[in-house]
Parts: C-alpha cells; sequence; structure tokens
DNA sequence: GCCAACGTTGGC
DNA sequence: GCCAACGTTGGC
C-alpha cells in the first residue's frame, strides 16, 4: 500500500530546484532531528511513496513539487560530524539515532501552490499544515488530499 | 521581528 | 515521572 508524504524544506538551504539539479535527482533527506519525523522516514515510507515538497520560511511558501521515494534505511552521517550542525554527540555509529530516506525529483509545479490558497480548499482538512499547532517537518498525507491538492498544483 | 505553539532537557 | 525553563519552528 502506497502511502504519501510531504516534506517541509527552506527553499534557501535546500530548494526543490536544488533537487532537481542532483545528479540523479536523488539526494538523501538529512538533518531531520525530530522523532516523529525520523519515525516515518525509518519506520513506515516504502520506495515509491510519493511525496510533495513544501518550501517553508520564505517569500513563496507551498507546496512546490513532487518527489518519490528512491531510497529508504540510510543512515544520517551529519549526525557522526562534529563540524555539522546536526551533529549528535549522543549518537554511535554502532546504534545510529538518526535515519533518513532518499527522495528523487519528479516535477516542478510551474507555480507554487501556495499555502493560503491549501486552507481554502474545502477538502482539505486533514492536513497537518492547516491544523493548528502542528510543526512536523515531514508528515503524512492522506490519498484523497493528496490528490485533490496534485490536481490543484497541476492547475495553477 | 514577533510570538504562539510545540518539543526537549534536566533538576528534583 | 513531573514540570518549568528553554530552544525551535514557522506563519504573519
Amino acid at each position: 500500500m502506497t502511502q504519501h508524504w510531504l516534506f517541509k524544506t527552506e527553499p534557501d538551504a535546500f530548494s526543490i530546484s536544488d533537487l532537481a539539479s542532483r545528479p540523479k535527482k536523488r539526494e538523501g533527506w538529512d538533518g531531520v532531528r525530530n522523532y516523529q519525523a525520523r519515525n516515518f522516514m525509518r519506520d513506515d515510507m516504502k520506495v515509491d511513496d510519493l511525496a510533495f515538497i513544501y518550501h517553508s520560511s520564505c517569500k513563496h511558501i507551498g507546496i512546490a513539487g513532487l518527489a518519490k521515494i528512491s531510497r529508504t534505511g540510510l543512515v544520517d552521517n551529519a549526525q557522526f560530524n562534529p563540524e555539522s550542525r546536526y551533529f549528535d554527540p549522543k549518537s554511535t555509529p554502532d546504534k545510529p539515532r538518526w535515519w533518513m530516506v532518499e527522495l528523487e525529483h519528479i516535477e516542478t509545479f510551474t507555480e507554487i501552490l501556495p499555502l493560503a490558497d491549501i486552507k481554502q480548499i474545502p477538502d482539505i482538512t486533514e492536513l497537518g499544515l492547516v491544523k493548528k499547532g502542528s510543526r512536523l517537518s515531514i508528515m503524512p498525507v492522506n490519498a484523497s488530499e493528496f490528490d485533490v491538492l496534485l490536481a490543484h498544483a497541476k492547475r495553477s
């Protein structure tokens, strides 16, 4: 059973076009340091699951494109690098704390589907983005809402 | 830059 | 295990 996801990113740090310009259009999604988000990646994601890429903390906030999960079960090596802002002194290579998946770019939407518009769509009620207080950087999207959002994103 | 809401830490 | 204090997130 394929699931659907949404990954937040700050485009100043890593954007949908950065993903598209990587070799094979793929990149490991490192730097997640939240247990719930990690658990989604480590326990629930499957190769070929689809994922929206969402731009946050920027001028044009919203869903910017579509990707898929290309690899799972990867260790986020930034946790072992003392130079990295994602370094975790409590994690060891024997027993890594932080795991990630790899994403592969599928499509950059012609226009970003703005958060303000998403909030106006009557069918979108379950999505974490529109729920008060949700700060998850990675969240599931149920199948019907995923279809609605994809239709809106392609229409704009 | 503000600030509400949330997650994490650490003393007890 | 509680909970206050602190740090972070992220829209506005």
